[in-house]
DNA sequence: CTGGTTTTTTACCAATTGGTAAAGTACGAT
DNA sequence: ATCGTACTTTACCAATTGGTAAAAAACCAG
């Protein structure tokens, strides 16, 4: 049999396990940098201290690499809207959802960077993902906000600009950290200050 | 004499004119798509229809026309926020900044995605000119709002997060318009639907 | 310790990429 | 028409990049 490639393995390995991880995390580095086309498996192999040759031990190519960084992500990325729990205060859960989603650019914004570089780019590897993932957890809790304006329970709004704000005022910080980083005053801690300021926006806007 | 590389003649020709025209637009074509490492100068060729060397005859080089377009840029991009009139009317003058931003990003989406990508790479040809050029307008405009609030006409917010906000979610539109696409419902025309619900969200946050 | 398996290194490619030299072609003022 | 200049093409590089073959080293069950 050849190498284990791809999960193929049913025992992965500690080494396996080890290696793995490092390539991923340096990839991870590498491709929220540059975009797929601008990161090298040299540099990846540099940041992650192992030789080009070994990382294509373990990866079938800087492709796969960057699939599995893509798949690994969309798992994490859509937590936080799965949450919204429909039994839940209709202004509180969407509340929360915001919170969380800025939390996740403080945190992981390497994560951030690598969804907007992809998405910037045509989403080339990732248009299925949203086609099959992403669009089914839209449309189901597009259509639980839409019950609750129905009910007189959240003001009315267009449930899918509500998303598209969300999104694009949280991922912002981490997208455009330079830009953020050059503009605020120097003593500013800029998601600290985001979080209220969007706490009350959309407070404001989702109250009547 | 050698060649006119950069702007060097005091007389363009009506070809250099034509052809520089040519190879900026069709770099911003390949620049905006796949960030600065990702993009070739074969692609710019072909898409301008020009031969490689012929492209190089009027530039100096790959860095050249990006760093070309990037000033091009700035000057257009800073337009809106330096027409916020002290003596306007404070709510309108930012709801009036607000439509002007979103319709650049519906007439303008691949200068929008050439400054996300390069923010989002770091800015490392755009730093020097975010802080020369962004960042003395951003501190006489939020100084503005904020002599604005003091007085009373304008309500009380950190006007930094106010102008990040409305960057976000202007700019969302071009930036992540492959996303949108595949969300947004297919009758649905997501700019227009936008510019409506941007007025209404950021005209209940900047009224009591 | 030993023999097979997994992991890593060494030594390479072929293709692509940014860029150049120099010869050839088109232009435009006289 | 013609001559100097501006423009374009042809024919190349040298460096980088994703990837491979195969030997060498490390690992580990018995």
């Amino acid at each position: 049999m050849t190498a284990p490639q791809t999960p193929t393995a049913k025992k992965p390995s500690r080494i396996q396990l080890r290696n793995r991880k490092l390539i991923l995390d340096a990839a991870l580095d590498v491709f929220s940098n540059h975009g797929y086309r601008g990161a090298t498996l040299d540099q990846i192999a540099e940041t992650s201290g192992l030789s080009k040759p070994n990382i294509l031990y373990y990866f079938d190519g800087k492709e796969a690499i960057h699939i599995s960084l893509l798949n690994q992500l969309m798992e994490n990325w859509l937590d936080p809207l799965q949450d919204m729990d429909p039994n839940g205060d209709p202004l509180e859960e969407i509340m929360s959802y915001i919170h969380r989603k800025l939390q996740m650019s403080r945190d992981f914004p390497r994560e951030s960077r690598l969804f907007a570089n992809e998405i910037l780019q045509g989403a080339p590897r990732m248009k299925p993902h949203l086609e099959s993932s992403l669009k089914p957890l839209v449309d189901e809790k597009t259509a639980l906000m839409r019950r609750w304006m129905k009910d007189g329970r959240l003001t009315d709004l267009d449930p899918f600009h509500l998303l598209y704000s969300v999104w694009a005022t949280t991922q912002h910080y981490a997208d455009f950290e330079v830009q953020i980083a050059v503009l605020s005053p120097d003593e500013a801690r800029p998601i600290e200050g985001a979080d209220s300021f969007l706490d009350l926006m959309f407070r404001k806007l989702l109250t009547p």
